[in-house]
DNA sequence: TAAACGATTAGCT
DNA sequence: GCTAATCGTTTAT
């Protein structure tokens, strides 16, 4: 049985830079699907990010990124894959996490069949951000859904606050430099796992 | 209206 | 390591 505390909208009322590293240790849950600790995520900023989508301003794509903190962010990647983004700031301001990698716990069952997956499978069922918005069921539909009991997909915390570490985005190209990625360090569930050589502190 | 482009993944060499 | 798949959004004619 999964248990904890559900975060409210007023968690994610700050910048994405400050919610994104508080995520981490995290339980991402669907109601009647199940969930997983968020391993990886990344921060898109409202200012001096060219890869944020909403760099240039409102779109119709990217307008649930300008909502209420605690809105969801969903877009369609290579026009195939669904994105999970979890609005942050002030509603007006344009700033969001991406959830790129979760540790599935509890009864995986669910997640592995949105996945077409079998039982020895688990480790490729959350790791990847494409990978998360298929296991979760999620699509086009949940954009502008709103974190909470009411929509079903909810962010819960048993109070584990496991040392977060940074690295730099992955797969953006302008922008993709900037140290906005963070990562539950030695986590087997990574989207990709850390480079031979690199500091394991 | 037309064309280019992804915050990716799976499968093959 | 390389590339096809696949389509809504954005930007350019």
């Amino acid at each position: 049985m999964i248990s904890g505390r559900v975060l409210d909208p007023s968690f994610f009322a700050r910048p994405a830079d400050s919610v994104a590293p508080d995520l981490i240790g995290k339980i991402l849950w669907r109601e009647g699907v199940g969930g997983g600790r968020l391993v990886e995520v990344e921060a898109y900023l409202p200012e001096g990010d060219p890869a944020c989508h909403a760099h240039r301003g409102m779109t119709p794509r990217n307008r649930a990124m300008f909502g209420a903190p605690g809105t969801v962010y969903v877009y369609l990647s290579y026009g195939l894959h669904v994105l999970l983004n979890l609005v942050c700031e002030p509603e007006g301001v344009a700033a969001a996490v991406l959830v790129r990698a979760v540790e599935p716990l509890g009864d995986v069952s669910m997640l592995l069949a949105n996945r077409g997956l079998g039982p020895r499978e688990v480790r490729a069922v959350t790791t990847g951000p494409g990978r998360v918005g298929q296991a979760f069921g999620l699509d086009l539909t949940w954009n502008h859904a709103v974190l909470g009991t009411e929509s079903g997909l909810v962010v819960l915390d048993d109070g584990w606050a496991p040392r977060v570490e940074v690295t730099g985005r992955i797969g953006v190209g302008s922008g993709g430099d900037l140290a906005l990625r963070y990562i539950l360090p030695g986590s087997t569930y990574l989207s990709r796992p850390p480079r031979r050589g690199a500091p394991l502190a």
